[in-house]
DNA sequence: TATTGTTATACTCTATAACTATA
DNA sequence: TATAGTTATAGAGTATAACAATA
């Protein structure tokens, strides 16, 4: 009996989750909004990551991005040259600086997040059942 | 009546999709085994798609890899350097170069793709059924 | 003339180290 | 002294254009 989690139905599954994500399609979807706004991929990804309700200093931008803070630096320089946010002073500590979307960043920023929330058209093909039935299946695969 | 991609359970197991594709502990694995034998993220992934049963040309490491064919020489480069790999002429069509692993490159491929091809620990919460109800639904969402 | 691959070059992504201002 | 952010710089990833060899 196997009880490891490599048996051959696992690994097809897992295989075809990670084919799934790397669809092109969503992917293709966030490029196309992010070049014709004239971002790079880098400045793209990380104004997915900034809301306007949640006001984010550049430090929590690194931890998110997992990347140094001198690369939010470059990044939130991208941003602000292309108005998509201004650099805020935080009202207490004066150390910290507060990145805040401007209307056009919260205007894109939210095109690219339904960009990339919404699934492959291939979703349709699942019955609301179907859907509900694989739902309960990743989410025993996920803790959240 | 939905008939759109767009409901709820589907929504959710699109981010869950992509969440699982996105877990580090594969993609760690994989880095640690890269950084132990000197490779480049870069490296890395085009010697995945390598095997010592299916020779490849530079010009159709570019299209798997979907890089220009200029990148794929640096890359080949940095393999052959690194002892991983070989170029061949091709033996009737002396443009095309043949990138042939060596010894040393398909044992390092061929650990390489079992971290990638391995499900992650959670998987081994799933039974045999369940696990064959998740392939049956994700087929339904991918082609081939 | 078209195709395979290489070279030269340049731009983007990202990190390390040294630094400034503030706490 | 420790922390937030910036600057300077360098290395890795990747593309474009010009080119050489072969078909």
């Amino acid at each position: 009996m196997d009880v490891s989690a490599g048996s051959e139905a696992r690994g097809e599954a897992w295989r075809r989750i990670r084919e799934l994500a790397h669809t092109p399609e969503a992917l293709g979807c966030l490029r196309d909004l992010a070049e014709g706004a004239g971002l790079t991929p880098g400045i793209a990804k990380a104004l997915l990551h900034l809301s306007a309700e949640h006001p984010t200093s550049m430090r929590e931008l690194a931890a998110v991005l997992r990347c140094d803070n001198s690369y939010v630096t470059t990044v939130v320089d991208g941003l602000e040259a292309r108005g998509m946010v201004r650099r805020r002073p935080h009202p207490t500590d004066r150390r910290i600086k507060i990145v805040e979307l401007t209307d056009a960043g919260i205007t894109l920023a939210t095109r690219m997040r339904a960009a990339v929330d919404r699934p492959p058209a291939s979703f349709a093909a699942l019955s609301e059942e179907e859907a509900a039935t694989l739902v309960g299946l990743l989410r025993m695969l996920s803790a959240d």
